[in-house]
DNA sequence: GGATTAATGTACGAACTAGTACGTTCACGG
DNA sequence: CCGTGAACGTACTAGTTCGTACATTAATCC
């Protein structure tokens, strides 16, 4: 009976076995926290067993990493797919802002992992090898956006990208990231879909008032 | 020899043991997170034993909640003292704006406890009693603010106190609890005291700019 | 000033948790 | 079709961590 080596189905796949870990890894920690989670709750929730975990991993805190990594790459990579070159500064700023407000709601894990790190005064991240590649897509488009706005004479000259993003972030992070006792303090849900336009609008305007200011 | 009953120096202090406890454990739990949290590194800093914690507090749980609501109360507290009822509304607003952002800074364990606790969902918070009183001290201010501000014809209508004071808690604290990872990514600290002033005023432009648009 | 209780210290245990020693099975090249 | 190594499973250990049983000392009340 040949081997179906024909990829597919094997019993027994590197790739899927690695995969299959790290997702749920990655659940794990969002969940729980560096310290909180469990590699043995991680093992039991895969198709695997522990022992495969140190195989591939090594142990908890590089599969952590591991986790960290590849949270950083997807978003990031998503984020590069923006073009608004085609559009007046104005609007483009708009579409980046509200593009970034969306890929936060859509990733509470990434946000979540970031809110974690940062506890642990982003020992892990500061030692990855990918670290290297973060920032140019996250600030490419701005910068652009920026430069055009005031060579128009639109924008003020006293912000660069890195404020416009850490106004984005913080925005969109914190409607996230402190949603919890927000909600306990105020009673109001950050994330009802009912207010999602409001925020999302909100932002943009936010933006383009300071910048345009005068 | 009389018992120096008269306060001061006694070898026995249940205020001055519980307040030991506390001020130790609220910098632990800043530190390590609930999880990562030793209790018995937390006694071996206190001038007591482990023994008190349990004694005090009950365990690790309460004691973790004894520490977010001391530390809630603290801040709430000294944003009471605001008094800017004299200064026309967009003077009012940057006199608040900059009065939180210099709490924010000067409370770091504070900003960290909120993302732990967001981190466990404020599952804990939920759950205290004192969480009746913060809504107020935190919106009565902006609320009075921002309707003199309508009234007068200058702000905008379609945000609310809780809007604002979310634009300001975002920027204020994604300042401080996302610093690492910004850091770690971007290369630029966000509490580098050489761009304190520009961030500070910053947020207050921010938010007039936006409210008196048009 | 003796009894009573509040406050404190010591030593220990039960449960958990990261990591590993050792054994097994499947895929694949020759 | 068989040897070899990669991929996988089981069972265990060493160390940690929360919590407590038990003993003790200081303050306070009558």
């Amino acid at each position: 009976m040949a081997a179906p080596s024909s990829e597919a189905e094997r019993q027994r796949d590197k790739e899927r076995t690695r995969a299959d870990i790290l997702a749920v890894a990655t659940r794990e920690f969002a969940d729980k926290g560096y310290t909180g989670a469990r590699v043995d709750e991680i093992a039991a929730r895969t198709s695997t067993t522990k022992r495969m975990i140190y195989y591939y991993f090594g142990g908890k805190e590089q599969l952590y990493i591991a986790v960290l990594e590849q949270a950083y790459s997807a978003i990031r990579a998503s984020e590069q797919q923006l073009d608004v070159e085609h559009l007046d500064p104005e609007d483009a700023l708009r579409q980046l802002a509200a593009l970034t407000f969306d890929h936060h709601e859509a990733n509470p894990d990434f946000i979540r992992l970031v809110s974690i790190e940062n506890i642990h005064r982003a020992e892990h991240l500061s030692r990855s090898e990918i670290l290297a590649g973060l920032a140019d897509p996250a600030l490419g488009g701005i910068t652009r956006i920026l430069e055009r706005g005031r060579k128009a004479g639109l924008f003020r000259e006293d912000v660069d990208a890195l404020d416009v993003h850490m106004v984005i972030s913080s925005f969109c992070v914190f409607r996230l990231a402190n949603r919890h006792t927000f909600q306990a303090i105020f009673g109001r849900d950050m994330l009802d879909p009912g207010r999602r336009e409001h925020y999302r609008a909100m932002l943009g305007t936010l933006l383009i008032e300071y910048l345009t200011a005068r």
